[in-house]
This record gives C-alpha cells, structure tokens and sequence, in this order.
DNA sequence: TATAGCGCTATACTTTAGTATAGAAACCTA
DNA sequence: TAGGTTTCTATACTAAAGTATAGCGCTATA
C-alpha cells in the first residue's frame, strides 16, 4: 500500500489535493484552536495562563481543544507533579512549523481585504 | 482611521494576528467551500458541472456556497442570456490567489501526515 | 404531449459545535 | 477548619451547520 504521496502528485489530483489541504484544516478548524496555536506560538504555557490570555474560553473547550490538538501531534502536554499538579503545554515541531502556514494565511487575509475595500 | 494593517504590525499583534488569519479561514470554512474552490482553480463551470464534480453536494449547499463565495469576493458569477439562462462561475484574483495558501497547507498537511506515522 | 435538463428555492429535519453552570480531587495557607 | 488555586469533568442546554426531499419556471428534444 502506497501512503507517502508527493506535493505533485496530490496538486494533480483534485482528491488528494482536498483531502491533505483537509488535513491542515482539521487541524485548526473550530472557534478557538486558531487562538490556543497563537498563545502557544510564544512559548509554552499552562492551563489557566491560556485561559487567562484567551477570554471568554470556558475550562471546557479550552480541555476539549487541547486534548484535539495533543491527538492531532501538534501539542505537546507535560504533567509535572508539584502540588497542586502543574500542566505544561507546548507546541511539537509540526505545531511550530504550521506557523508558516499561519502567515501564508495572514498575508493572503490582509491582501484580501485590501482588494475588498478598494473596489466595493 | 487606520485601516490598513502592515503585516509585520499584524504578526506581532496576537488579536491581529487571529483577527486576520481568521479572515482567511472564513472563506474557505465549511465542508464545501474547498472543494468548491478546488473545483474552479481547473477553470470556470457551470452550477450543474460544479455539483457533478462534488459529488453528494445538494443543490441546496451549493448554491449557499457559491453565494458566500461572491459575497466574500472569491467568485465571480456570470449570467448569459441564452435559452434556457446559462450561469458561470469562475475564480476572482483573489480566488485564485488563496491557491497559494491552500499550496501551503497541502504541502504541511502531507508534511504533518508523514510525520505522525513515523512517530505513533 | 411527455420527459428531461438547468439553476435554483422552500420546508422540515438531524447532527455537530459551542455555552452555561456546577463541582470534584488534590493540596496549601490563614 | 474554611477558603483558595489548579486542572480539569459532568450535565444540560442552545445555536449553527448540514441533509433530505420536493418542486418551480423555463425550454429543448423525443
């Protein structure tokens, strides 16, 4: 079975092409995966420092989320046993590298916008 | 006012940052927007030859999509006059541009994908 | 005259995503 | 011993997204 699919191959194919983009959507998609990447682009952090630094999260998506980025391999999460335990959550190396794409996105975001408001 | 946004200035400012990156992921939100898109990056078509490209796509979704798209000025919609009416949609600059950010996301995507299997 | 294709719209429904609120288990401090 | 902090989980709810199904107005073709 062939699994490794080259960048060619897939733009070539309407199919791949959707899917693996899928892929790199799934990742970030939902209304708060966007600003949890964004906080831990500055470092790593700890359950209520995101909290804090994203208002209006409730403890249970900010959960939910990060669980969903851990199982995606784009967060990586420590438990150091302190007390009260103390939880650390980082970014993997796919997690950085997907800050690339992030500003691909912020500079079409921009581009676009500017198109927009100069011929309304 | 200051509108125009540097993207320098946006990327240091977190609520810019996700602000604008959010932008772009608006417009290809949803479950039918990419393929949509990935439809018409091959050239203009026709309603019906869009939802034969898609399939399992209702009429339905299609032609909400197709709206959202040109109000996000994404997509250009064209009425010609012939018997029955006949409709063409293609890509605007801006549509066509978002390619290169969806090539950002096929390549990380595909990346990402590689890099999961080889460390389960 | 019946049938089929085009480009949709309408209505009703189900599924998924997100919110609100409460509280548990662990320990520390006052 | 009461209250606070940390890192969540549970339950119940609402809102948003998507699906299923039917049909309309037009016209060309059989």
């Amino acid at each position: 079975m062939e699994t490794k699919i080259s960048f060619r191959e897939a733009k070539s194919c309407p199919v791949q092409f959707v899917l693996a983009v899928n892929d790199t959507l799934n990742v970030i998609n939902g209304k708060w995966k966007l600003p949890i990447i964004g906080s831990l682009l500055f470092g790593k952090k700890r359950f209520t420092e995101i909290q804090r630094n994203i208002s209006k999260i409730t403890p249970r998506m900010l959960s939910k989320e990060l669980k969903e980025l851990e199982l995606n391999g784009i967060v990586k999460r420590t438990v150091y046993n302190t007390t009260p335990v103390s939880v650390e959550y980082e970014l993997t190396n796919s997690g950085k590298s997907i800050g690339d794409v992030l500003d691909k996105m912020l500079e079409w975001g921009l581009q676009h916008r500017q198109s927009v408001l100069s011929k309304p």
